[in-house]
DNA sequence: ACTGGGCCTTGATCTAAGTCAATTTTTTTG
DNA sequence: CAAAAAAATTGACTTAGATCAAGGCCCAGT
């Protein structure tokens, strides 16, 4: 579902050839250190929907999502569920150090995983300096993440956590380009309204109207539901609530 | 202002005698590994409520929390503010890698940090790889924290979310022995009730309103507005939302 | 082509928390 | 110690978003 190019099969991609080797905690590794991470990985393909890890479950392996996009979430007694994390290509999951999972992670379009046995993967990461290295800056990134999201979850509203959502999303696919502010974009959300709405801490409903809203205010328009187009970039970004263009600094 | 113990100066302390040397980034360091950290630190106390950083400007130092209580927060154009880190003692200023502040820093209580400049941190977090072991376990428990802080702020209601906050800051300060249970705690919330809402995304009223119903209901009780008596710990737990004791896995 | 089941939308109503506006309590300081 | 400032409470009222309840849409499979 939602995957373009063939499902990746367990032996048959090598490190070469890896489509999200320069972002993944492999990115600084050497010839030889790639080496050993290859002679340990194996490749496991999730269908849409199915769970990857439950929370409180032993955590066998860790590993980096090749295609498709994963969310992490935590569920509370009666129910309410809130996402706490959305992996998408080159994302890592799992926390290497931890023997039991605190989230759960589950498979939103079909994944594929490049998997590693905890265990093993913890060694390397003692062993190789590189891997440390990059898992700090991922793990840093994520936290400022995290950090933008908590704004959103604490303080926006439900009309800009959707613009804010759409942004994300359409950065997160590199369909903007820094230059043409004012252009056209369009892009698929992979989600259903409902893990928007977990996502973003509202209800189903409040997603539809809001999305409609921003349609009738001729901000963006709907292809199939899932796909959209943005008339006009710069538009969506003044209703996420954000000062300017994001601030991107450094 | 609520410290303790009097306030560090300058260059009066060895890190042999730092009240946090186990738990902040030096933790795993070595003799000759803190020696070169020792040359290089400097310690600096801001006032209660006076700025640390702010958001764009350039990131000079980085450091740790030795004592005191500072916040990590973002504030939107019309004024809407959100904190995103609570930062307690051995708690970690500053990102690494990063120029420019992306979040404003400030002391809540008192605050004395001991700050290394950035650049010669950075240099001996490649040199030193117990530094760089720390920070990578530091921040991927800070980023653990920040997912349970989502859900807090996606999904309670107000009496959860405070129920949450006072059982966070009770189990920062040690306070609760895990065996009783439903043993009598007392401890002061550094923050006011403004600071209380901005950690929670409410207003600072319904802090109060929700404080006071749990005084009523018999579940905690106020000596000083600031200092809380938990009467009976369980309860409060209980009162928070999350499945059974907090689930204190490995 | 028809039908069943996910999704999604839309409307009516309800409610938790926000807003506005005084007080009261506590802390600071001259 | 009194006065001023800061923090906290409390009440009355409003509102954004939740909840409850139909329907509609769109494909996947027979």
């Amino acid at each position: 579902m939602n995957i373009t190019s063939p499902v990746l099969t367990p032996a048959s991609v090598s490190c070469n050839e890896c489509p999200i080797k320069h972002r993944a905690v492999c990115a600084y590794c050497e010839k030889s250190e790639m080496a050993k991470l290859e002679g340990m990985k194996s490749y496991k393909t999730y269908p849409a929907g199915s769970p990857i890890i439950f929370a409180g479950d032993q955590m066998k392996f860790v590993g980096s999502v090749v295609t498709g996009v994963a969310r992490l979430s935590q569920t509370m007694e009666d129910g309410r569920r809130q996402m706490v994390g959305l992996l998408l290509p080159s994302d890592f999951v799992g926390r290497p150090g931890r023997t039991y999972a605190t989230f759960d992670v589950e498979a939103t379009t079909d994944v594929t995983l490049c998997r590693f046995d905890r265990k093993p993967f913890e060694k390397l990461l003692t062993d190789i300096p590189h891997l440390r290295e990059r898992m700090l800056e991922m793990a840093l990134d994520e936290l400022d993440a995290a950090r933008e999201w908590m704004l959103l979850l604490g303080r926006k509203t439900a009309r800009e956590k959707i613009a804010s959502l759409l942004t994300i999303i359409a950065r997160r696919q590199n369909v903007v380009q820094t230059s043409g502010k004012h252009a056209v974009v369009h892009f698929d959300i992979n989600l259903t309204r409902e893990a928007m709405s977990e996502y973003l801490g509202l209800t189903l409903e409040t997603v539809s109207r809001q999305i409609n809203a921003l349609k009738k205010d001729n901000i963006i328009s709907l292809e199939k539901k899932r796909r959209v187009v943005v008339k006009d970039f710069a538009r969506l970004l003044a209703e996420t609530g954000d000062d300017e263009d994001g601030g991107f600094l450094d």
